[in-house]
DNA sequence: ATTTGGATTTCCT
DNA sequence: GGAAATCCAAATC
């Protein structure tokens, strides 16, 4: 399923209206405002969006969302130590290790204490592209970056960046520049609740993770 | 093209 | 002890 996302309508203000963290020259990037709402609403707005680690990076093409009355988010059963982060600010990074091999990053989500976050799944890399080669130890750029642990390897990501704010140094994280063509489909790798439809890509892009079913 | 097993942390029963 | 928001290579269809 493909549709076109809107800038703007009469239910939710303008992306613009959120930047913050504005520096002279520079576009606004996402900060807590942007993140401090519903995660169906945050999770495809992200499509399209730049994220940058020491200037490394890409644009984001495949994410997930996950809300706290969903029983396949880490929060659903109550604040451990490993999900801690997702009880905090939103706007802040969450980052966990799945299936004790690979880390995987998420965006905090809704005001402080409500466990919701936004799972980065693939980006379309383009800044820094030897970077990543290099830690990746691949060159193919479609694979560089198509997979929630993929992409935390080829961005440097760890357990040091928990709980970070991903819109100061040495994240970035800038707004979509223009309408992206959406892809809507049911979440990958979980056995809990598959079937919501919570899923969403940047329509056709050769950087995903996988194809979304049509 | 699709399936299988291994690597190994964190949490739950 | 076993499952999990994964990835990779090897084997088999």
């Amino acid at each position: 399923m493909v549709k076109m996302l809107r800038r703007g309508n009469s239910h939710m203000p303008d992306m613009e209206e959120y930047g913050a963290s504005s520096s002279p020259g520079a576009r606004p990037g996402l900060d807590a405002r942007f993140f401090a709402r519903s995660v169906h609403r945050v999770a495809p707005e992200l499509i399209g969006a730049v994220l940058m680690i020491d200037g490394v990076g890409g644009v984001i093409v495949e994410v997930e969302a996950y809300d706290h009355e969903d029983p396949a988010c880490h929060g659903f059963g109550g604040r451990t130590e490993r999900n801690a982060a997702m009880f905090g600010p939103p706007g802040r990074a969450y980052v966990y290790r799945s299936y004790g091999i690979h880390w995987c990053l998420n965006v905090v989500c809704e005001p402080e204490g409500i466990a919701s976050a936004v799972l980065i799944r693939a980006i379309e890399p383009t800044l820094g592209l030897e970077a990543m080669q290099a830690r990746r130890g691949l060159s193919d750029p479609r694979l560089l970056c198509a997979g929630p642990g993929r992409l935390c390897q080829a961005l440097g990501i760890t357990r040091a960046h928990d709980h970070a704010r991903l819109d100061t140094s040495p994240f970035a994280l800038l707004p979509r520049a223009a309408e992206v063509p959406l892809a809507v489909g049911p979440r990958i790798g979980i056995t809990k609740a598959a079937d919501r439809p919570w899923r969403y890509g940047l329509a056709r892009s050769r950087f995903l993770s996988k194809p979304f079913p049509r």
